[in-house]
DNA sequence: TATTCTGAAGTTGTCAGACAACTTTGCGAA
DNA sequence: TTCGCAAAGTTGTCTGACAACTTCAGAATA
């Protein structure tokens, strides 16, 4: 290990020796399998104590970057990030954030969720509208009170996935709505009651469920495809960047 | 802590407990914010040693679950898996995994798929076409050879997604391939290639390949979505159950 | 009586040593 | 050359001690 991480002391020991020993691996492509140093050596190397690197490599076993055999040693089991997915930056466009990577975020969301809104119209229970319904009414309330609603949002969407009888695209939306929550307040913010955001965002909403409650799949992807674009324009992005006339078309 | 939850002593006792501990953040809804039992009282409640919990601990605070303050203790950052997206078993069938389960992720995987070969329809460039092509000819070799060719066949499909010109389809195709890569096994195996399954696949490949060249959406979507259903079948899945003829009916 | 200050108790962070359980290596015997 | 066994090496867990920080309770002061 003559190219070993060359240690500091920040205040907690374990996240900056899990973070370097991480990067190391990746500056190094060690392939999955290969070897990392013994605990012995890696305490010498960074001048801590074996509880401090046991720890660290227990953070990246969490993260499913490393495996460890009793008797054996520790092992590389995947490039650092492997078992998960994640987003990069915030959703919300700001001079750090470049437009169209929000963008692109947007247009992921919307081949899961024109998919879901088909898919719900064709599964949808009773209790799955029951649910939407709660989520509008509640929306239908923070209108007349000019009052926040962005959970509710949030809690539509989710109904909706969930109606698909489909746990992971339910998982999978309430993963997105979460890294989504920011781009929610400005629809539900003060001056997205008083110009009419708010209002425009709940009748998308209602059309979605209108498709969905009659069963109409089309009617139901082209709301919820709709509803996006529209979201998109709220926050000043460019729906077009996704594409060509030939799939907005379909609204 | 007088629903704590109860201990067992399995093999690696780190991660039991951190299973342990995620899962009751998640029975209990504990809100962001709220505190977790003393190291003490975890020690004795899960009859481990102090160590061991702190390893735990350090798992959760990897996730971005846990995170602690000296002198004061451990409190809920966000609830389980709040920042990223995870599937949850490996996706082979087996006595242990139902079935159901993976086909619902495949139905996750088709919604971004033939969104994603629609958009790869309308955006390739001949640079995207030159790198599919490239997966396919060395698709094409392994089946003459009878050799492996599963990193390819994920390969192909992140090329496709990488045509949508759309980093974030591009990067969420690479975490499906990742979880699937079990799965693409039985089809580039030595008796994937007697029975066929792997000439069927690439014939497959081929088919949603010709649709993206020659920039039919409509084309590309079904071949995917055909592809898909056949994938399915070869693992044994029941892809009927992803609904009903009427979205299988668009190939 | 209310507020502030101080010290003790409590809690997490790190270090060190010991032993258990497992793996690898090296040497001798067949 | 191969196999078996013991020693050495490595991870997993437990225990105890001390450092660094936080919280709480009681005493002192206004």
């Amino acid at each position: 290990m003559s190219a070993a991480p060359i240690p500091e002391r920040p205040p907690d020991l374990s996240a900056a020796v899990a973070r370097q020993l991480e990067q190391w691996i990746s500056e190094q492509q060690l392939p999955k399998g290969a070897q990392l140093p013994t605990e012995k050596l890696l305490c010498e190397k960074f001048g801590v104590s074996r509880a401090v690197i046991r720890e660290a490599i227990s953070r990246l076993k969490a993260d499913g970057c490393v495996t460890t055999r009793q008797g054996s040693g520790a092992y590389v089991a995947a490039p650092p990030g492997h078992g998960s997915f994640r987003l990069l930056h915030g959703l919300l466009p700001s001079a750090t954030i470049p437009t169209d990577e929000i963008s692109d975020v947007f247009e992921l969301r919307c081949l899961v969720e024109t998919g879901a809104a088909e898919r719900a119209a064709l599964r949808r229970t009773p209790a799955d509208l029951a649910r939407m319904r709660e989520a509008l009414a509640r929306m239908d309330e923070a209108l007349a009170a000019g009052s926040d609603a962005v959970g509710d949002d949030d809690a539509f969407h989710v109904a909706i996935a969930a109606a698909t009888q489909n746990p992971h695209i339910e998982r999978f939306q309430a993963f997105m709505g979460r890294q989504f929550s920011d781009s929610r307040a400005p629809t539900w913010s003060g001056e997205g009651h008083r110009s009419g955001r708010a209002r425009q965002a709940q009748a998308e909403h209602a059309r979605i469920f209108d498709a969905i409650a009659c069963g109409d799949a089309d009617a139901a992807r082209a709301a919820a495809q709709a509803h996006l674009v529209c979201a998109a324009r709220r926050l000043g992005l460019d729906p077009l960047r996704w594409g060509n006339e030939r799939l907005e078309g379909t609204q």
